[in-house]
Order: structure tokens, then C-alpha cells, then sequence
DNA sequence: CAGTGAGACGGGCAACC
DNA sequence: ATAACGGTTGCCCGTCTCACTG
């Protein structure tokens, strides 16, 4: 069996580099098993710096919640110095048409100034931009060259045995730019090689000025270039083809861009030298800089924890510049309460003690509060860069760093740049270094033969790794600074304890609106008396004070008065709102008509405000009382569950019909048993005003208010199995199936992409900042995103935030398409507005019990289906309608149960089906009697089985989340708790499988939309099917459902008996069990047609559905909008004019004529109609 | 006439209610 | 025929087409 690590030294070192599963596409541990971990092995604490954002520290934060451990919460980001960047160096002004200049170029052994050797120089003279002089000599390094080198450049060891010492070349060269300024592409690498071997061999440095042209092309021709490397900036500005990378070419091409650059200068009115840095624009400099060096970024306390979450957001929003840029301007502001350490191989710390002399070193230092040094076997890719010696050469890079911070009085630490827990978990690493990156690209360490080892180190084995130090030194930056490190770190608190609802006047401005309370509690006083007279009944009213006082008291209140003013504002646009989830539970949103769905039990009431009967409880009767001509109405109420099943009666004082409502939802269900539960209000707005009402409450509350909440994209499942495939295909492993699963297993969880939240946008309130609670960002870093982001998800700070979920939803969009055609034929139908469709026409419950109502005999051979609930949202499916047909619901509470039933896993399979059909040893147990929704079980506990109300509903809140199945033996207790009761069998053994219910508010506000578009299908067929085909279906086979019936049911069958189905073909059935129905019901698709159809409607006309254009493979969006406008403007008139004036391919332009769309249309356009349209 | 790049399309996938 | 929760938004990627370029 495998030895689990254990730390065993007596005082352990702390790891503060970590990458974890939140860093994108490279790490693949959770924060919780680094945490788990290091808390085992005794560590004080851990620190966590994913690269470029905070993901990790919700998971950090829940994580180490109860453990011993002190998180650090931390990052690693990329900093530029945009004030650092400069194109000429520091030296006095000169007029530049005056000067003499030097293009020049230097070949070497390698990057490094101090390690490596000069071993070509080229240069090329100019005056007036004229070449005027050359120079060019080889320098002998004595020492041979590496590969690399000499494949790149050519250059062998026999060209350069004979050459001149750099001794007697340098002095020469000196000479020749006496004088002059000098040129090159990216200067500070040959100039600084210069100057070194300059001061090697005690000569005057030289000091002349310098021009970068590769800064140059980066500022001034970042738009006409993605690469800036001399090949690319050389055929931009196409100078003649070269031998790249060999001294004298380069110092030529270099010369020759100078010249076509200086020109370009003098177009900007740039005649100077000092003119060229003054010209750049300080608010454009950020993105110019390449390469930035990575930093580590330590929150010392709560100060600097804010103070990071405005740095990370900055980063990326305002300076995201192809990736997160950290200002150092920036930081510097924000610096307090944050510790900077020097970060990786990819720091600045570390390149500068490779590649420069040890005062720049010193001088690079002196920024940081911390100095990091990794092992060397975290270098194996830097040192194979390197080549002959790399290793010693990257050992001796530590040790030289180490000396430096410790002559500078800095804290230096080994730290691991941990990117997995466990040695053997590189072949994880592994497969994403392999995998491609998001927008192509590939992982910079795909190209390294050997990949660092990046595993969480114990005490021993990092001291170890460092065991070519001296174990005093070792022991001094793997224990002690680790240690005096963190003890100048402070415990943080991640998120407040608690909610940052809005202000009591956030509207005051605004809409004049003092008190949100007020207002709130104004409006359903007001909607309460007008609904149901000046004296409601005492049971309405003691529940609207009830609510009232949960919803103020507890700050709830602005989260109803914008979904008031939202839903008003949709309302008045002419789209309907459908609310979802449990907000129909609260009689106030009802009230404030932020919902349909009345809460209260089944009643009748008057409009004249004359009478109001309740189905009451006999406890009810006793508290609120009843009169005689209520008590009139006692059993007829108490036949149903659903006000919407009453029959129709009279008032009994003015002999008005009676109005009828109510679903008996408790209140509970929404804000909990206490009602202080953070409520979220979901509404469901049409797809096509979802943005304007997201729209709508930024302009209520301001941008700095308003955010949508971001998501985290993650490899789950199939993408994690793609890229195992992909791993054993670049190396021809043999895996077998079982453990590609395996390892997929464990590649899930890392983050890919980040995103936006359907429907959320979180509100702040005016007197705290977004940054209290999280960092904001753009979705997937489109800095074009017209909004914002919450970097953390919406879930990891609910306690926090209130937000609103306006989601998308096709059913307001059905019903706005189709009360469209009522308000332009007004005299077909028996209602003027949605509201008022009939929710209790016995004949549309007939679609859920047969197939006779819409003409169809046999409903199994004529439209593969018994029922016919194809098309009504959410009863359409083959699952559901296989329900229905067990069940023939013939009421709207039956719905609502339906609805309830066909949600969730085992709820209705392995569960009430076997109730309902009485195969189980309990007998049948009616339909009426079955758990269809969570309120059903607290309700049933209580009035049924008098059990304690607060244990109904902690029962109630443990089945809809499905902990039976996860926490037995608490369901243990609650099971002996309800036999005690007397709760039959069944019923606890069909509450303990469900895995999720539905609140029933959310089950009858979906019935409600469902039964007003259910009523077209049966009184008004072409316009429901013009509605569905045009609204909700998003996937067609024009030719099938142009070929008819036959066509249609073939087509059904093979997709039927297709294993393993696509999203795509599943969603070709949804359309086509639609159209075949549609069809047996005698009416007609028409083909596709340049006049007559529309972009994705389809119109009713004489003889059937006209086909939109949509439907035919290869026309978007894009496309059939743009043939619509176009015909609009002016009638096609010819075969050749669609061509010209549409955006239509040839490839869809040849389909679209063999369909017979331009059946009227010849090629050219006649005479006639030439001179009839010339006029228009 | 091959290469390139942008735009459109459509499918697959993930997150979420 | 199987087994089945339904429905929405949004991101990424491969492919196709076409205009442009040298």
C-alpha cells in the first residue's frame, strides 16, 4: 500500500506559492486538499496565489472553515511598469532629421549578459538616410556554442576560432558609433551587452543615445501588428527578405525600418529626440509593455484584502490588455496591507539574476517584500533552456539571489510554485500542458523535454532540494523566513457576516420614494383594499402583516419594490412576466403583482368588494369566524385545491359572478420557517426583453451598483475526457477504457473561462462597494461585455448580496406572439388580454387526457402519442405525456401535481408511478394523495398528521434538497418522529427518494403560462402552431417537414431508435412530434418562398404555415434579418437582385432555388419591371 | 491562385434556475 | 424499445464562405 507523506520535522517550513485548481488550465488540486494536507502535517499555515484572479478564495475561505490552518489569500499577476515604458533613453535633445545614426546588431551565446559572450557585431551608419558606413566582425567566445545557437544563427565554431577577442573588436566598434545614435530592436539587450563588456574590460562605457525599434513598432504599429519580432516589423514595412538572425543583416533591415519609421515620426509632428518619449500617451502605455513579470501579491490583513480585490479588478477590466495587467503605479497606491513577493522563474527577480549584472539585481530587488527561490527541480525547463550547464547555471542564479536580498536585508523563502499535491499527480499537470488553451495557444511548458516538479514539499523535502546550499542556509529559507513571514501576516476574513441590502431611500432621487418599507407597505394596502374591498378578510389581512413584518424587518423589502417596478415596467412594454421559483408563495409579491400566483387558500371573492369566501381549516373557522352565507360556500371549497377548480357562483349580496383564486401555498416556503430567509426573487421575462430589464435596473441603481453575477466555466466530464484523449494520442499511450475514465475523473473541476449568470444581477447598496464583498471583472475577459461581472460566483456570497434573477423564458414570448395576433383580430376571441384567458375551459384539460379534442382519433398511430400536450410547455414530452396518460389530470391542482411529479429524479420513476399503479405492497394510493410538491409535506404534516409546524417544515426542507438519500441517520430520526405521528408508509418511503421538488409556487406559475397557450392549440390551432414553430422550436429538417406525415414519422422513427442522441437530434424531435401533429390536424407548411416568407415566423396564411427562411440549413440570424430588410426597401424583382442585395451564400442561394423560393424570379430582371421600380 | 483573416453558422458543452 | 426532469443563457470551437492580397 502507498505511504502517505507525513511532515516530520520539528518545526515545519510554509509553502506560500500555490497554484490550485483556479488557476487556468495548469493546476489540478483543490485549495481543500492543499488545505487538508497541510493542516495534517502540522503547517501553521498556507498560502494560496493562483495566476491572475482570486477564484480559489470562496473555496479557500469554506473550506478552511473549523481546520487549525491559517489560510493566506493571495495572487500572481502580471506587472507592468507603463512608466518604464520608453523608446529612447535618457540623453539630451537633439533634432532628429540632424542626426548621425547606428543600426546595430550583436549575435551571442546566449540571453544572459553576464553569463554569456558577444559573438558577431554588425552595424550599418546612416546620414540623412543615407548608409554612409558598415561594420561588421565576428568575435571569438572561446567556447563553443550551444546547438540552439548555431541553428539559429548559422554561425559554426570554425567561423569563429580565428576572429578577433572581444578585447580587440569592441574597441573598434566603439570607434565606429562615436557620436551617432545608436538603433537596434529590442536595444537593451545589445546595448547592455556592450556596455558589460565594456566595463569587463575597463573602458569607457558608452552613453550615446538609443533608439528601441522594437518599442517603437510596438506603441506606433500595434494596430498593423500581432508580433513585433524583427521578421514580422521587417515585412510590414517590406524591406527586402534577409538572412535573420546574423548581426550585419539584422543591424541592415534595422536600418532600413529606422529610416521608413523616422519618416512616420515626422508625419506626427515628432522632430526630436525627447519629442518621441513625449509623444507617448500615459494612459496608452500599459499595453504596450510585452512580457510582463509575474509577481506574487500576499494579503497581510483586511486592509490589504480590499485593497487586492480593487487591484485584481483593475487589472481586468480597465487594463486588461490581452490578459490581466497590474499597474504598478497601481499598486504602489494599493500597496498597504499587501506583501510583494518576487514570484518564479517568470519574475523579474529571477530573469535580472540570470541574464544581468548583480547591481541590477539589486536595484530590481529593492521593490519586493519578499524574496521567493524554488527549488531546482521546479527549474528542469529553465535549465534545459539554458543548455550546456544549465543546471549549475540555475543553481548558481539561487544562490546569487539569495546573497542579494540577504545583502539587501530581505527576507528570502523557498517556496515551491506548487501546482499539484502529490509527486505522482504530474501526469495531470502532464495532460494540461498538453491540452490546447482557450483561444488556441499552446502551454508554455509543452516545448520543455523535462517538466518541473511542482508538488507540495515537506519540510524535509524541500530541504533537501536545497541541500546544494548549506544546511544553515537551506534551514534559514525553508524553516525560519517561512516562518518570520508569516507571523507578519494577520488572520482575514473572507466574506462579512452580513447582508448589504439597499438603502431605505435608494430611490429617493430617483423616483422620490423616501422610504422603500413605506412605499412597499403603501402599495399592497392599496392593491389589497382595491382586490378585495376596504375590510379584507382577517385571515388575508393577519397574512399580509405577517409578511410584511418578516420582509421589513429583515431588509427584504427593495428586492420586491424592484421586482414591482420591473415587472410594471414589462407589463406596460406588453410582455407578460412569469414568475418561477418560490416567490408566488408570498401573498405581498402577489399583492404587488411582482406575481400571478395568489398564495392565499382557494376563495371566491367580489369585485364589488361585497363578499369573500376562504376554504378554511377548522381551526381557522375558529379563530376568524364565519357568517352564513360563507359557510354556504364550505363545501364547495372544500373540494379542491386549486381556486382556479371552483366552480362559477354568484355573489350572494349583489349577484356579480364571483371572482375565483388561490392556491393554499405557504409562506414558509419562501422566506422560511423564521422568514429571514434571503429570498430570491426569479422571474421569467421574454427572452426578447430580458437585456432591457437587466437594462433597466442599472439605470435604477447606476453602474458602480449593478453587476451581473459571473460564473466559473470548468472542464467537466466530456472536455476532461477530450483532453486525456488528446494526451494519449501526443505520446501513443496504451490506455485502456477504465482508466482514461480515471484519469479524466480527477482533470475535472479546473478552471477553463468565466461567464455570465443567466439571469443575476446582484444590487449593492449605495453606502458599501462591490469590493466589500467581491472583485468584479468582465465575462470571459471580453472587455466589450456590456457588463460586468462578480468574480466570485453569485453563490459564494448570497449571504451578502440580494440579487435579482431576471431570466429569459419562452413562454412570455409565446404568449406576446400570440396576444399580438388577438389585438389585430379582436373580434376571434373572448379576451383582450392575456390575463384574461380562461385558466378553467374543461375542453383544454381535455389536450392532457386524450387526443379527441384537437380531431384525433387514434392518438398512438396518428401522432405517436396518447395525449395531446405536444408544444405545451413543459407536459410536451415523451416523459410527461407518458404521465399523463397514467394519470389523466382533469383539473388545474392536477397539473400543478404534474408538473410537481415530471421534476426530479425519482420522484415520479421508482416512485409515485409505482404508488399510483399500486404495484407496491401498499396498495394503489390515489393520484390526489401523492407528494407533487414540497409544500405539500409540511402541509400534510401539519394539518394531517399534527405533527410540530417547525418539524414539518425542516422535514419538508430535507426532502426537497434530497438528504435522505445523503444523511441517513438524520433521516432516521425524522422517520421515527413521523410514524410516531401516524404518517403511513408509503408516504415517508416515497419522501425519502426524492432527490429535488419544486416549491408550488413555481409549479402553478408554469401552469398558468402553460394553460393560457394550451387554450389556443385547442380554439385557435394555426396560430398555436405558428407560435410554437416560430417561438420555441430551434431546430428543423425543412425537406421532412415539407415531405408530410410520412416523411415526418420516419424520420421520428430513426431518431427514436438512434442510440446515444445529440442535443441537436433530440431537439429535431421536440419540433418534428409538433409538425406531425400539426399536419394530422389538416393544416399545411408552405414552402419556403423570396416574397412571402418571413426571417423566423411563421405566418399563417389561406393555406397554411408559411416556412421562414430560418429553416433552411445554412441561413442565420444574421442572414434572413438582412433578406427581410432588404425586400422591405424594395421587392426583389430578379434572381441576380437577390444575389446583389442580399448577404445570402451560394451555397444556401442553390438550396433556397431548389426549394422553389425563387420559383417567380428569372435572372435578369425584365424591362417592365426595370422602369416601374426606376421611380422608387 | 494560394494564403489569410473576418464574419457567420451551428454544434458541443457548461452553468444555472 | 430503452429511460427519461425541463428549459434557459452563454462561451468556445470547427467549418464554411468570401473578400482581399500579392
Amino acid at each position: 500500500a502507498k505511504v502517505e507523506r507525513m511532515d516530520r520535522a520539528k518545526e515545519k517550513r510554509i509553502e506560500f506559492h500555490i497554484h490550485t485548481k483556479m488557476s487556468p488550465m495548469d493546476a489540478v488540486t483543490s485549495a481543500e486538499d492543499y488545505l487538508k494536507t497541510a493542516e495534517k502535517w502540522g503547517h501553521k499555515a498556507i498560502a494560496f496565489t493562483d495566476h491572475n484572479g482570486l477564484y480559489a478564495f470562496p473555496d479557500i475561505y469554506k473550506a478552511s472553515k473549523g481546520l487549525k490552518i491559517k489560510p493566506i489569500y493571495g495572487v500572481e499577476m502580471e506587472l507592468v511598469d507603463d512608466d518604464a515604458f520608453k523608446i529612447t533613453s535618457d540623453a539630451p535633445d537633439f533634432n532628429l532629421r540632424d542626426a548621425t545614426y547606428v543600426a546595430f546588431d550583436i549575435e551571442s551565446t546566449g540571453l544572459s549578459v553576464t553569463n554569456d559572450k558577444i559573438i558577431e557585431i554588425g552595424a550599418v551608419k546612416m546620414v540623412q538616410g543615407v548608409v554612409t558606413d558598415r561594420f561588421q566582425t565576428f568575435v571569438n567566445p572561446n567556447r563553443k556554442l550551444s546547438q540552439f545557437v548555431t541553428d539559429l544563427t548559422g554561425i559554426k565554431d570554425e567561423q569563429l576560432v580565428d576572429a578577433p577577442q572581444i578585447e580587440e573588436a569592441l574597441p573598434k566598434f566603439l570607434e565606429f558609433i562615436k557620436g551617432t545614435v545608436l538603433v537596434a530592436h529590442n536595444a537593451h539587450f545589445d546595448v547592455d551587452h556592450i556596455k558589460q563588456n565594456a566595463y569587463n574590460l575597463g573602458l569607457e562605457i558608452p552613453n550615446n543615445p538609443v533608439i528601441d525599434t522594437l518599442n517603437l513598432a510596438r506603441y506606433f504599429y500595434c494596430n498593423d501588428l500581432k508580433r513585433f519580432n524583427l521578421d514580422a516589423v521587417a515585412k510590414f514595412f517590406k524591406v527586402d527578405t534577409f538572412n535573420h538572425h546574423r548581426a550585419d543583416e539584422d543591424a541592415k533591415a534595422t536600418s532600413e525600418i529606422f529610416m521608413l519609421m523616422l519618416l512616420d515620426l515626422y508625419k506626427l509632428g515628432i522632430e526630436t529626440y525627447k519629442g518621441i518619449n513625449a509623444y507617448l500617451s500615459k494612459n496608452e502605455k500599459y499595453k504596450h509593455a510585452a512580457f510582463p513579470p509575474h509577481i506574487n501579491i500576499l494579503v497581510q490583513n483586511q486592509v490589504g484584502y480590499k485593497n487586492l480585490f480593487i487591484l485584481v479588478s483593475e487589472a481586468l477590466t480597465t487594463y486588461y490588455y490581452q490578459g490581466p495587467r497590474l499597474l504598478r503605479r497601481l499598486l504602489d497606491e494599493y500597496r498597504e496591507g499587501l506583501l510583494i513577493g518576487s514570484g518564479c522563474y517568470e519574475g523579474e527577480v529571477f530573469e535580472t539574476a540570470l541574464n544581468k549584472s548583480n547591481d541590477q539585481l539589486l536595484e530590481v530587488m529593492e521593490y519586493y517584500d519578499y524574496i521567493e527561490v524554488q527549488p531546482p527541480q521546479a527549474y528542469t525547463h529553465v535549465a534545459e533552456d539554458i543548455g550546456e550547464n544549465g543546471k549549475e547555471i540555475v543553481k548558481a542564479t539561487i544562490l546569487k539571489i539569495i546573497n542579494a536580498a540577504k545583502s539587501l536585508n530581505k527576507l528570502v523563502i523557498a517556496t515551491g510554485d506548487v501546482h499539484y499535491l502529490n509527486k505522482e499527480d504530474k501526469i495531470y499537470r502532464d495532460i494540461y500542458i498538453n491540452a490546447p488553451l482557450i483561444g488556441g495557444g499552446i502551454h508554455k511548458l509543452l516545448r520543455a523535454k523535462e517538466r518541473p516538479e511542482q508538488h507540495l514539499l515537506t519540510t524535509d523535502e524541500m530541504l533537501k532540494a536545497f541541500s546544494f546550499l548549506s544546511p544553515d542556509l537551506a534551514y534559514e529559507i525553508v524553516v525560519t523566513n517561512t516562518n518570520k513571514l508569516n507571523d507578519k501576516i494577520e488572520p482575514v476574513k473572507a466574506f462579512p457576516d452580513e447582508l448589504y441590502s439597499l438603502d431605505d431611500d435608494a430611490f429617493k432621487d430617483l423616483l422620490g420614494v423616501n422610504s422603500i418599507n413605506e412605499e412597499v407597505t403603501r402599495l399592497v394596502n392599496e392593491n389589497l383594499r382595491a382586490q378585495y374591498g376596504p375590510n379584507p378578510h382577517p385571515l388575508i389581512l393577519k397574512r399580509v402583516e405577517k409578511e410584511l413584518n418578516s420582509i421589513i424587518s429583515n431588509h427584504f423589502a427593495p428586492i420586491y419594490y424592484i421586482s414591482y417596478l420591473l415587472v410594471k415596467k414589462s407589463l406596460e412594454d406588453g410582455y407578460l412576466v412569469g414568475s418561477r421559483g418560490s416567490v408566488g408563495s408570498s401573498l405581498v409579491a402577489t399583492l404587488l403583482k411582482i406575481t400571478e400566483v395568489n398564495p392565499l387558500p382557494p376563495h371566491y371573492y367580489c369585485e364589488n368588494h361585497d363578499f369573500t369566501a376562504l376554504k378554511l381549516t377548522q381551526n381557522e373557522i375558529l379563530e376568524f369566524g364565519q357568517s352564513r352565507e360563507q359557510m354556504k360556500f364550505e363545501e364547495v371549497l372544500n373540494s379542491v385545491e386549486s381556486g382556479y377548480d371552483l366552480p362559477d357562483r354568484k355573489c350572494p349580496i349583489c349577484k356579480a359572478p364571483l371572482k375565483k383564486d388561490g392556491h393554499s401555498i405557504p409562506f414558509e416556503t419562501f422566506l422560511g420557517f423564521k422568514g429571514d430567509k434571503i429570498p430570491d426573487i426569479d422571474l421569467n421575462f421574454s427572452g426578447d426583453y430580458q437585456a432591457t430589464a437587466h437594462e433597466y435596473v442599472r439605470e435604477l441603481l447606476g453602474e458602480d451598483f449593478t453587476f451581473r453575477a459571473g460564473t466559473i466555466g470548468t472542464v467537466a466530464e466530456r472536455t476532461a475526457f477530450g483532453y486525456v484523449k488528446g494526451f494519449i494520442e501526443a505520446n501513443e499511450y496504451e490506455i485502456r477504457g477504465a482508466q482514461k475514465d480515471r484519469l479524466a475523473k480527477k482533470l475535472e473541476g479546473v478552471r477553463r473561462s468565466t461567464g455570465q449568470h443567466p439571469g443575476g444581477i446582484v444590487v449593492v447598496p449605495k453606502s458599501h462597494s462591490i469590493y466589500d464583498v467581491t472583485p468584479v471583472q468582465y465575462p470571459a475577459d471580453d472587455t466589450s461585455s456590456t457588463w460586468k461581472t462578480t468574480h466570485f460566483d453569485y453563490h459564494s456570497f448570497e449571504d451578502n448580496l440580494l440579487k435579482l434573477d431576471i431570466l429569459g423564458h419562452d413562454d412570455p414570448t409565446m404568449i406576446k406572439f400570440l396576444m399580438d395576433y388577438v389585438h389585430e383580430h379582436p373580434e376571434d376571441f373572448p379576451f383582450s388580454r392575456a390575463q384574461d384567458i380562461p385558466l378553467d375551459d374543461p375542453k383544454v384539460y381535455k389536450l392532457f387526457q386524450g387526443t379527441e379534442v384537437i380531431g384525433i382519433k387514434n392518438g398512438k398511430a396518428q401522432i405517436n402519442s396518447e395525449v395531446a400536450s405536444y408544444g405545451i410547455p413543459e407536459l410536451g414530452t415523451q416523459f410527461v405525456r407518458e404521465m399523463l396518460q397514467d394519470t389523466k389530470p382533469n383539473s388545474f391542482a392536477g397539473l400543478v401535481k404534474i408538473s410537481g411529479l415530471s421534476h426530479g429524479t425519482d420522484v415520479w420513476l421508482n416512485n409515485a408511478i409505482d404508488l399510483v399503479k399500486g404495484t407496491t405492497e401498499h396498495g394503489a394510493i390515489p393520484f390526489d394523495d401523492l407528494i407533487g410538491c414540497r409544500d405539500d409535506i409540511m402541509v400534510v404534516l401539519i394539518e394531517d398528521y399534527k405533527m410540530e409546524p417547525l418539524q414539518a417544515f425542516e422535514i419538508m426542507e430535507f426532502v426537497r434538497r434530497g438528504r435522505p438519500s445523503t444523511q441517513k441517520a438524520k433521516w432516521f430520526e425524522y422517520v421515527e418522529i413521523m410514524k410516531k405521528h401516524n404518517v403511513p408508509q408509503w408516504y415517508i418511503e416515497s419522501a425519502g427518494k426524492i432527490k429535488y421538488m419544486f416549491p408550488k409556487a413555481h409549479a402553478t406559475a408554469y401552469i398558468i403560462m402553460a394553460m393560457r397557450i394550451a387554450w389556443f392549440k385547442v380554439y385557435k390551432p394555426e396560430l398555436f402552431y405558428s407560435a410554437f414553430f416560430s417561438k420555441r422550436a430551434v431546430q428543423f429538417d425543412y425537406e421532412v417537414m415539407m415531405a408530410g406525415v410520412n416523411a415526418i414519422r420516419n424520420k421520428l422513427n430513426q431518431l427514436q431508435e438512434t442510440y446515444n442522441r445529440t442535443a441537436k437530434e433530440n431537439d429535431l424531435i421536440v419540433t418534428l412530434g409538433s409538425a406531425l401533429e400539426m399536419l394530422q390536424r389538416g393544416y399545411k407548411f408552405l414552402p419556403v418562398d423570396i416574397h412571402k416568407s418571413e426571417a423566423k415566423d411563421f405566418v399563417i396564411e389561406k393555406d397554411g404555415l408559411r416556412m421562414p427562411f430560418v429553416t433552411v440549413d445554412g441561413l442565420g440570424e444574421i442572414v434572413v434579418f438582412d433578406i427581410v430588410n432588404r425586400r422591405e426597401e424594395v421587392p426583389f424583382t430578379s434572381l441576380n437582385d437577390v444575389r446583389e442585395r442580399t448577404r445570402i451564400n451560394k451555397t444556401s442561394f442553390d438550396r433556397l432555388e431548389k426549394y422553389g423560393a425563387f420559383k417567380d424570379l428569372s435572372e435578369e430582371k425584365n424591362i417592365i419591371n426595370d422602369g416601374l421600380f426606376a421611380f422608387l
